[in-house]
RNA sequence: GUGUUCGUAGCUCAGCUGGAUAGAGCAACGGCCUUCUAAGCCGUGGGUCGGGGGUUCGAAUCCCUUCGAGCACGCCA
């Protein structure tokens, strides 16, 4: 369907033009006066210059022309040049009917040209837990992947784990000091490896940072683990066989935790996976005449005219000749243009990586590693920070597993539900993880994902106001009433969604048509904070609605249908918004 | 030092491509449950949009400047 907007639009353009003046002059805009109207345009003022005359004649004229118009409830031209505009609710009703006819997609259209979008987030690491810094990028990731989804493009995610470097060697080279006397260790065993790993994921988390820490007092202990980090990258059987286990034991560790927060990939491809291109790709730079020694270092320049600072060049290779975290990135983009050709790839990264990005973005570019027309697309997110302003830390300073945080939550919001109403336990814990769920998503999602924001575990779970389980409880009230409807009786043939009966059902309306412009913002900002305000929006002219309106006991029964069809597409907009933003509504809480 | 992001109510945040009286939530105060879930609804108080200049008929929004904060700046990831 078209938006609104641009249907309203379209009407003003005319009048504009038909009166004379360039239709450019007639675009609508929300208004920002409700008070006043619904719609406003503001073109008179700025077409006044060019025709030089008053702004109000112009609006007056433009006024008079659409005062005919069925679309409209009221026209009225204002002071300097405002044109005031109240929809007809009739058609707002049957504009609303049109959407409610398409229940998967509100009358959203699938984008024009879909576009294969690969989407690079998450990016834990193995053998260490995910934290708390891990969860922006998989809840913004995540939703972005949906909108995209939902607008029709074919997205790919991909966790990129960090699977590569030091750590591997440190944990082969603690391993060892253990268990010197498993096979993986001698040289010259050709047998088969076990199947099973050699340790669990509980030991794994504890032997990565014992390691970690113990190589930084012991040199010829980081000596070895350099050393083994050398021979497993150089294809050391019994350390790939180790790595292999690592990366399972790994992995389905992750899988579960990223499943608690409903966040799923595609691929699982780790930095690991890229290593196997850069040989090539380094020696095509070089030969290509990108690649230049710049003080001992393999580098490309990546500086531009336009700079208003000085950008470094883009390193490939260190001075040893050893590759490092860029050489692993432009490599892998060497493999998710040669399996999937994706006409864009969004990074959801830390937003102080901003610079380092850039320079691998415009490495890609130059080196033609990407088409000119591959979009790279660096979406930065900000720092989550705990009460005092500072980043999040655990009450005795430490960091957060996720985990930990997540199951605090979960038990808060436990005890919320059971404080209100008696439920079975398993119920409660079900409906509990899904409103804490909410709570952490859109309390996160809810804010610009550039921005540094507030993570108030207070604040979240006491779910007042802005919050997610606000909106939950809003779709919970809908489903209630449409249950108990169902359970008396069956939608009429002929209901359908009628023109508003009050101010509140209008706005109500009003609101919901804004959905496909909304979704459609949200995904060429990559902004799934519209979709957060959008919902609160939405359920804030819901419960003003559902306050001063009977519904169940409504007498006349095709207005009761109407309020039932109404409920039904107000439940369809929230439920898709949710789904998109990563989280889901209980039937009751 | 250079660059960059940001500064909106006591706190946490919105504010669309400049528009008419700057909006929410929390906190404070006052109302509303025999009636569809009170995790709700209604109302009151609270802001010279960091300061200054400029562009414009019109600026929280665009430009300049200044103060303040965060972050990043070749061999970490």
């Amino acid at each position: 369907m078209e938006k609104i907007l641009d249907v309203i639009s379209r009407e003003v353009v005319n009048a504009f033009q038909d009166n004379g003046y360039d239709g450019k002059y007639g675009k609508v805009t929300l208004s920002n006066r409700p008070d006043l109207c619904e719609y406003q345009c503001n073109g008179a003022m700025a077409a006044a210059k060019e025709y030089k005359c008053a702004p109000f004649m112009i609006s007056d004229k433009v006024a008079e022309s659409l005062k005919e118009n069925p679309m409209f409830e009221t026209v009225d031209s204002v002071k300097p040049g405002f044109l005031n505009l109240k929809l007809h609710p009739g058609y707002l009703a049957d504009y609303l009917q049109e959407m409610a006819q398409d229940s998967e997609r509100l009358g959203c259209k699938i984008c024009e040209n879909p576009r294969t979008i690969m989407i690079d987030y998450g990016g834990p690491n193995v053998a260490k837990p995910l934290h708390v810094g891990h969860l922006r990028s998989a809840i913004i990731g995540e939703s972005v992947k949906r909108i995209g989804k939902f607008m029709g493009h074919t997205m790919i995610g991909d966790v990129h784990l960090g699977d590569w470097g030091l750590q591997m060697g440190l944990i082969i080279t603690e391993l060892k000091e253990r268990k010197p006397e498993l096979v993986y260790f001698k040289e010259d065993y050709e047998g088969e490896y076990p199947k099973e790993a050699p340790f669990t994921i509980g030991e794994l988390e504890e032997i990565y940072p014992f390691a970690s820490a113990k190589s930084k007092e012991d040199d010829a202990y980081k000596e070895m683990a350099m050393q083994a980090t050398y021979e497993l990258q150089h294809g050391r059987k019994g350390y790939q066989a180790l790595l292999g286990h690592i990366l399972d034991v790994s992995v389905s560790d992750l899988k579960r935790n990223y499943e608690n927060l409903n966040v799923s990939f595609e691929l699982w491809k780790g930095e690991s996976d890229a290593q196997p291109f850069i040989p090539d790709m380094v020696q095509k730079m070089k030969d290509d005449g990108f690649a230049h020694i710049s003080e001992g270092a393999l580098v490309v320049d990546v500086k531009e005219e336009s700079d208003t600072k000085e950008v470094p060049p883009c390193m490939i290779l260190k001075s040893d000749g050893a590759s490092l975290y860029n050489t692993t990135d432009l490599a892998t983009i060497v493999w998710r243009m040669r399996d999937y050709q994706p006409d864009e790839i969004i990074y959801v990264v830390d937003k102080r990586q901003e610079l380092y990005f850039t320079q691998v973005f415009r490495c890609a570019r130059k080196t033609g590693l990407v088409k000119p027309e591959t979009e790279l697309k660096f979406l930065g997110f900000g720092t989550m920070n705990g009460k005092d302003g500072k980043p999040f830390k655990t009450r005795e300073g430490g960091v957060m597993r996720l985990e930990y945080l997540v199951d605090e939550i979960n038990e808060e919001m436990y005890q919320k539900i059971t404080d209100n109403h008696t439920v079975e336990e398993e119920e409660g814990r079900k409906t509990a993880k899904m409103v804490a769920l909410s709570a952490i998503k859109y309390g996160d999602l809810s804010n610009q994902a550039s921005k540094d924001y507030i993570f108030d575990v207070e604040r979240f779970t006491s779910f007042e106001g802005n919050t997610g389980p606000y909106i939950l409880y809003t779709i919970v009230r809908i489903k209630s009433i449409l249950k108990k409807y169902q359970a008396e009786k069956s939608l009429p043939e002929m209901a359908k969604i009628l023109p508003a009966h009050s101010e509140s059902e209008k706005a109500l309306m009003l609101e919901i048509s804004k959905f496909n412009s909304m979704m459609e913002s949200a995904f060429t900002d990559t902004a799934p904070h519209k979709v957060c305000a959008y919902i609160y929006d939405l359920s804030n002219a819901f419960n003003h609605f559902y306050h001063e309106t009977k519904i169940l006991a409504e007498q006349d029964e095709m207005v009761q249908a109407g309020y039932i069809c109404l409920l039904e597409l107000t439940r369809h907009a929230l439920e898709i918004c949710i789904d998109v933003l990563g989280f889901e509504a209980p039937e009751r809480m």
